[in-house]
DNA sequence: CTTAATGTTGTCTG
DNA sequence: CCAGACAACATTAA
């Protein structure tokens, strides 16, 4: 469920669900799943008897804390394809390119709690992580409060790259994926390819507000695929909003669809 | 069977 | 040392 919106649901479900429960006992299976020196036993050490005390978000990254932040903190990631499961219950956005369905070797990492209710992560493509007490300082600024002065650092500090690859580094701005930088750059009638220095200030602004706006409504709307330039995503589609053929090209390492008669 | 998929990270190069 | 480009990672689904 990876960008900002599918994130910040997950987390809010784990905020509503699990503070104030206990942890009784974690499940690591997967040590491949754990990440940066973190081990299933040291996760078990760190966790066990601990209370969930806030469910934090930066970026596409969860931070959970426990015992009111003197205890550990364990970070999740969702990946491509990862879900959070709260006694059997996740969260109301859809998820596409991955399946729903419940398969118990999908299930990377959980905690069993005192009250006899369990959470876990699931994740088909295992591209997700676990990390115990993470680093917090490499991700940039949150897409949801970007000011118009971090914004412009950001795209000082990657001048020469496009600026779609600008505004899909973590740790320049955190939460914008392939599809919401797609979905932002359309609605700012930006050309994708474009090099970050090469935007003037009015451009600069307007793609401030237009990030800021989108974000809104996608969280709104509860996903990035519920933006409107997301049914113009496929071979020979055409732009919502002039008809257009959309571009299809390779930006930033990622496929990327442009109209090319209002992006430039 | 082939291709592509909402992501991150390590490696190489300039 | 910093930026930028790209392959690799693992697995599923169309």
């Amino acid at each position: 469920v990876p960008e900002l919106v599918e994130v910040e649901s997950a987390r809010a479900l784990l905020e509503a669900r699990t503070v104030g429960r206990t942890i009784k006992a974690v499940d690591a299976p997967d040590a491949w799943f754990l990440k940066r020196g973190t081990t299933a036993a040291g996760l078990r050490d760190a966790l066990r008897g601990r209370t969930i005390t806030a469910v934090r978000r930066r970026g596409k990254q969860i931070y959970v804390d426990t015992d009111g932040g003197e205890g550990p903190t364990f970070g999740l990631h969702l990946g491509m394809s990862g879900r959070v499961v709260v006694d059997g219950d996740e969260a109301g956005d859809p998820l596409i390119y991955a399946s729903n369905r419940d398969v118990p070797a999908w299930r990377r990492f959980g905690l069993r709690f005192a009250d006899g209710g369990a959470m876990w992560l699931r994740d088909p493509r295992r591209l997700g992580a676990v990390v115990l007490d993470p680093s917090e300082s490499r991700l940039g600024p949150d897409a949801t409060t970007l000011t118009l002065a971090q914004l412009r650092e950001a795209l000082r500090r990657g001048a020469r790259a496009p600026i779609k690859a600008v505004l899909m580094d973590q740790s320049r701005v955190a939460g914008l994926g392939n599809l919401l930088v797609d979905e932002i750059l359309w609605r700012a009638g930006i050309d994708p390819a474009r090099l970050a220095s090469t935007l003037d200030d009015d451009e600069q602004r307007a793609l401030h507000r237009t990030i800021r706006s989108t974000v809104r409504l996608l969280l709104k709307r509860g996903g990035v695929h519920l933006g409107d330039h997301v049914e113009a995503r496929t071979r020979g589609g055409r732009c919502p909003r002039d008809g257009a053929e959309m571009e299809r090209r390779t930006i930033g390492g990622r496929t990327t669809y442009s109209c090319p008669a209002h992006q430039h």
